[in-house]
DNA sequence: CAACCGAGATTAACCGGTTCACCAAGGCTT
DNA sequence: AAGCCTTGGTGAACCGGTTAATCTCGGTTG
């Protein structure tokens, strides 16, 4: 045995017979060759004997597949929040994965070197991906080229038409918009994400055109960029600062909506939903622990996430896949953030 | 080519040279096998030409050696918490493993099968393991057993004397109350997780040594279990409707602290600090977002799990470790969830 | 001129599995 | 008695790399 442990020759020689019938006893297998039921219990008390386990390489570069999927992440903005996104995303993906006998990678983005990425990700360790990426993301592009099977979960591309599950965000907007709509607001404004992201670009649009709907042109100074990790909170500022400052905000995710409140609350000496009313995206566990509870557009991260990963098994298996995108309707969670405009 | 794409072959026929060739050029290896400048341009031109990538699979069954780490973490405990505890610890995970070249495979324990986790930590496909797992895992001794290289972060075993990186959580609960005790308190409680967490079990007994310093006899009807999730706060519940309900709690951690912040707030209508004052543990992102800003004992997540890889690393690479445990000073963040007893 | 040497490569044996093609032996037809 | 299944296996090629041992050949050297 070599620093690896016990091989499938140990196995064989102990149970005198072949690695052939060690492998065909070991993997089930009924098809091909016959093993008497005999001898198969003698080769399996020959590896239990020996603790014989199999080699993943050997066996994966001999199959063809590993049963393993990559995770590819778009690093570190996605570890960056803290309401919870990533937790329920990687709670869900491995509670699927684990159910469906899949491991999972974590795939570290190179900086900028996308040769990189398809080689790490095509180099036989994973069966297929799934991608979490940029709108229009490039490697969905050559992934797609090389027939490698991934599926984009939270966002979407427009270049190819790949496997993805996403939530409607443009309804999540009208949700937002219409509720604080409802509520008497008309000066409504907009903390948007990355416009590197596929979800806060469709948010913001979403909410462009619910104003519009409602016969209010958008306007500029009404929206505000606000990314993880909350950088620079000056165009924040400025917006509150305006001469007649939004009543309403809607924030394309629970960490923009969380930083503003906590802006709002220490730096501007406002009160929600008192002085300003807040909705969040996502509705992470964070919402319920906010102070004053967060309302929000709930999307079902974990669901989502595990209906990704079923996708993604489809696909590894060859399988025909009816519905290649599946799309979430996302959901209004209303708490005590937002008040009516009296 | 088969469904994997080139493999060192196509280059090598392509370059007209033996497959020898190709690997040690490709590898940049000088000893052993000679190749004159010309031949190895030829070489490299082929392997662009073609998009040559090699299979980690093949590469690692032949180089016992895969450049890949598994992080094992108990599930979905480790996901069910919600302030940002895992993603900073991720973040540091894959950054310190992207930094050393190392990939990352999240290792999902099987439930109730240590033969299972143990064998499919052993099967070749990583070089070495961090452990993020209860007090005394048996997965450790195990792998001991094995020669497998791993590290326990934020844990470590009794059993074994396993490389560890962890945090004096002895000394940080020591730091929570003696600061609740200059402030006044004398009535402190502890918010304790789970009796399976060596860290939580260390801050339990550092919270009982400190208040015996302080000439105070630890008392059980002080101590109130508070777990992930949050799943009963009855025994919280009683804890505060005791008739000389505590002044003061050092939480076990910022989500147990945040926890209560809200059962507080919301079902007891105490005010934090006026009423109560909170520490946590952690020194998560949530503590500034939380209302109050949650004070805690500050330990660094990201970096510890930095060093985790990098002596996970010394280990795999057989180098001299001269730091078998690592030892990390938490420190105390004091925000405003602590008030002066009057 | 034979022996030697070093540069520059190749050959072939692994790594540890899977799987297709084939084989041996016994029992059943015809 | 030859042919033919059926049962129960084995042998060897292959997956795609790595690497120790060996080979070739032109130029020095004694």
């Amino acid at each position: 045995m070599g620093k690896n442990g016990i091989t499938i020759k140990d196995v064989a020689e102990r149970g005198g017979v072949s690695k052939t019938a060690v492998s065909y006893v070991l993997n089930g297998r009924q098809t091909g060759v016959r093993i008497s039921d005999e001898t198969r219990s003698r080769i399996l008390a020959a590896a239990r004997d020996l603790g014989y386990h199999p080699n993943a390489l050997a066996r994966g570069l001999a199959r063809r597949q590993t049963d393993t999927l990559a995770l590819v992440m778009q690093f570190p903005s996605v570890f960056s929040g803290w309401s919870g996104f990533t937790n329920e995303l990687m709670h869900g993906a491995t509670d699927a994965a684990t159910a469906l006998g899949f491991d999972l990678m974590l795939h570290t983005k190179a900086q900028d070197d996308l040769e990189r990425d398809v080689a790490a990700l095509t180099d036989g360790r994973a069966d297929g991906a799934l991608l979490l990426r940029d709108r229009d993301d490039p490697l969905a592009e050559r992934l797609t080229a090389r027939g490698f099977p991934f599926v984009q979960i939270f966002s979407h591309s427009s270049l190819v038409d790949a496997c993805s599950v996403d939530c409607d965000n443009e309804a999540g907007a009208r949700l937002a918009v219409e509720y604080l709509w409802g509520l008497g607001h008309r000066r409504i404004a907009h903390l948007s994400g990355s416009p590197h992201s596929a979800a806060a670009i469709e948010r913001l649009n979403g909410y462009r055109a619910t104003l519009r709907t409602n016969g209010v042109l958008p306007r500029p100074e009404w929206e505000c960029e606000m990314t993880y990790g909350g950088g620079d909170i000056a165009p924040f500022l400025a917006l509150m600062g305006q001469a007649e400052p939004p009543t309403a905000i809607f924030a394309w995710s629970d960490d923009a909506a969380l930083q503003a409140m906590r802006v709002l609350r220490e730096r501007l000496g406002q009160r929600v939903p008192e002085d300003v009313s807040l909705v969040g995206f996502d509705g992470t566990q964070m919402c319920d622990h906010a102070a004053p509870r967060l309302s929000s557009i709930r999307q079902p991260i974990y669901e989502m996430a595990m209906s990704g990963v079923s996708l993604l098994r489809q696909l590894v298996r060859r399988e025909v896949v009816t519905d290649r995108h599946l799309l979430f309707a996302p959901t209004l969670q209303v708490r005590d953030s937002c008040g009516r405009l009296t």
